[in-house]
DNA sequence: ATAAAAAAACACACTTGTTTCTTTTTTTGG
DNA sequence: CCAAAAAAAGAAACAAGTGTGTTTTTTTAT
């Protein structure tokens, strides 16, 4: 029960957007009573921030996910050894792209906005991000060992792939331009090599 | 006193947010009563509409100038001249940072992404973007003369800045790792001082 | 029988849009 | 040039719809 209203929550985020989600409608997409809600959640804060740390979980374990179908890929190529670590980069990097353009990252995005005016939600979001910063960065730097030794590369092929994979997100929602998105995947991935190079020498 | 009206809105997307900002709350902080917004605007979606407008013209007006102030800086720094292309890169990219970290620029990200769940906006959004892309780009592109030849080239550099900082400014909302700010400017002034001379061959 | 869960009903606040009324400005005719 | 009328602007009041929170009643399970 309170399971199904989470997940109603997190519909309702996804096709009506943070600021459009109401109580009613989540009990009306939970297929439930609103009276029956307020036994789980007492307030319509209660079940919306619940709402976004159910979120958060199923965002991360997308991104674990996609990580570890990345590097698995890479695993089972078994090419030439030089090439190897660019096939690697390249499924990484597409990987990040997939899970930047997965709805849920869209609303992790709009929780983002929202939270500059509301101090409450801000706060919430402030200590889920330190939790996430915990597994996110460090499972994509866990699939580069050599680079990670050199902290300040690593951050910064982190910082490179996700700040503009990112960026390119929002682009994408209106505009599909499907030719600039594989000529910046492809730049990135020969921006990473480099990088990954400079910390090996 | 329409402008009154249009800038009360500005402040109220830029202070409260997009999806808080309400008529009565325009009306307030324009000093003026919520009859009067009648005579001038119609509905609610008439005033909110031409704020987001008149914001975008203001916005573009800002990364104008910011532009202009690199170029002109650029040009007064006059050192060694293979030196010259890099500062002139280094200030364009800080110019685009600055520009990416304006509260209208916060405001604009916040309509992007309210407007993936409101197709009445996302149909504004899309015409005022189609507008913007005929200044922005060729604006950036026009600072580059040499580059500016190849297409291809010009495009790559144009969408790793913006998209990079763009990815970037979402996270200033929240940290600031100033460290990390500067070591990815570095980094794409060096990435595209290479993309730069590879266009020039 | 008692306690928890679910449903329904109610009250309050807020936002929007409309209508009515007053004030100010502009236009027009003597 | 002035005065009256018309138009525009501004203010206030009203009505309808919606969301939230609380209270009350019914159902279910222990």
């Amino acid at each position: 029960m309170r399971n199904a209203i989470l997940e109603a929550t997190c519909q309702s985020f996804t096709k009506y957007g943070y600021a459009n989600t109401t109580t009613p409608l989540i009990a009306e997409m939970a297929n439930v009573s609103r009276g029956a809600m307020t036994h789980h959640f007492k307030s319509r804060e209660d079940v919306i921030f619940a709402g976004v740390e159910y979120l958060y979980e199923k965002r991360i374990a997308q991104y674990e996910s996609l990580m570890r179908e990345a590097a698995d890929a890479a695993r089972e190529h078994e090419g030439v050894e030089a090439e190897d670590q660019r096939d690697l980069i390249s499924r990484v990097a597409r990987g990040v792209w997939a899970y930047f353009t997965l709805p849920t990252y869209y609303v992790h995005l709009e929780l983002i906005m929202a939270s500059r005016t509301d101090s409450k939600l801000a706060e919430l979001i402030e200590r889920l991000n330190r939790e996430a910063e915990q597994v996110v960065p460090s499972l994509f730097k866990s699939l580069f060992p050599e680079v990670a030794k050199s902290e300040h590369v690593s951050q910064l092929v982190f910082d490179l792939l996700f700040f503009t994979l990112r960026g390119m997100s929002i682009s994408y929602i209106h505009l599909n331009k499907s030719d600039r998105i594989e000529s910046m995947l492809d730049l990135l991935v020969d921006d990473c090599m480099r990088l990954v190079s400079s910390a090996e020498n």
